[in-house]
DNA sequence: CCAAGGCCTGAATG
DNA sequence: ACATTCAGGCCTT
């Protein structure tokens, strides 16, 4: 096999794009919706529900990819240190939630929380003799009182869950409808839910629906623009407001390419490592 | 439009 | 110990 199409489990795992896993005797188990993963070390996947998802997004051609993003030292850098880190393709519904609570958070708390929310509202299952609580659906979420969300750690964000799972459940977001959609007609509707911004949004469409141009712009990555891109995206205040992350976004794609959604994760897992943050 | 302040929570910092 | 800060932003003023 070509060694670009490789999969680094691990570290695609532990790369801030899920929260819910745990490895336990060389497997990784993680909770995707209303299913459970077992991912061995290659990458392959056995499924609770024995449904065929393309978790590690196999179908991505990441010669290709790479020979497009790998335009500067710090990408090439990047993806030379991380072979076969991978985006994931999670469920939608799962993504939302977790970046509503991602913001203002860091990984561990988040991590809890989601934890606490898989355990009030989601339906507990077995699965290879271990215990799972899968994710809770949108329903189930909506129909929560604000107070038995806010029980789960979430703080001020409880309002904006229980209107996320609201919208889902009547459709208004349609995941389905948003992954056929470009990329400025999903944001633009994702961006409707409460608690959504820019950041927040950018990560479900990269994460969740299949959208490579997304450019997550979280502090890491301003920082990381400004470190090593001296002054080329001229960000000039700490507050970034919409138009500015517009603007931004949009030289990031004229630099990076269409694949500007992989040279994000590749940095920010570089940057991450340098600084020695924890993951899951 | 833009800038500034507040916000649940809990681990990390001093 | 105990107070303060900070963490993968967003919303309101």
């Amino acid at each position: 096999m070509d060694e670009n199409q490789s999969i680094d489990v691990e570290n695609s795992i532990n790369s801030g794009q899920v929260f819910l896993w745990k490895k336990h005797n060389h497997f990784w188990y993680g909770i995707n919706g209303q299913d459970i993963l077992k991912v061995d070390s290659l990458g392959d996947i056995k499924s609770y529900r024995n449904t065929r998802v393309d978790f590690f997004r196999k179908r991505d051609d990441m010669a290709e990819i790479i020979k497009s993003i790998a335009i500067d030292n710090e990408t090439k850098n990047a993806v030379k240190k991380y072979p076969g880190l991978r985006l994931l393709d999670q469920d939608p519904f799962q993504c939302l939630i977790s970046f509503i609570v991602s913001s203002n958070s860091n990984i561990q708390k988040i991590k809890n929380s989601l934890e606490r929310i898989s355990r009030k509202f989601g339906t507990r299952v077995k699965f290879e003799s271990q215990e799972f609580f899968l994710f809770p659906k949108p329903e189930g979420l909506a129909k929560a009182s604000i107070n038995e969300i806010t029980d789960c750690g979430v703080g001020y964000r409880a309002k904006y869950v229980k209107e996320a799972a609201n919208m889902s459940f009547l459709k208004m977001i349609d995941f389905e409808y948003l992954k056929k959609s470009d990329y400025h007609d999903a944001k633009e509707n994702i961006c409707l839910v409460p608690g959504v911004g820019n950041k927040v949004a950018d990560c479900i469409l990269l994460f969740s629906l299949n959208k490579l141009e997304s450019f997550p712009l979280d502090r890491w990555m301003i920082r990381i623009l400004e470190k090593y891109y001296a002054g080329q995206f001229q960000i000039t205040t700490k507050t970034i407001t919409d138009r500015q992350y517009d603007a931004l976004h949009e030289k990031i794609i004229n630099h990076y390419g269409r694949y500007a959604g992989y040279a994000q994760q590749f940095l920010f897992k570089m940057e991450r490592e340098n600084y020695k943050k924890k993951w899951l």
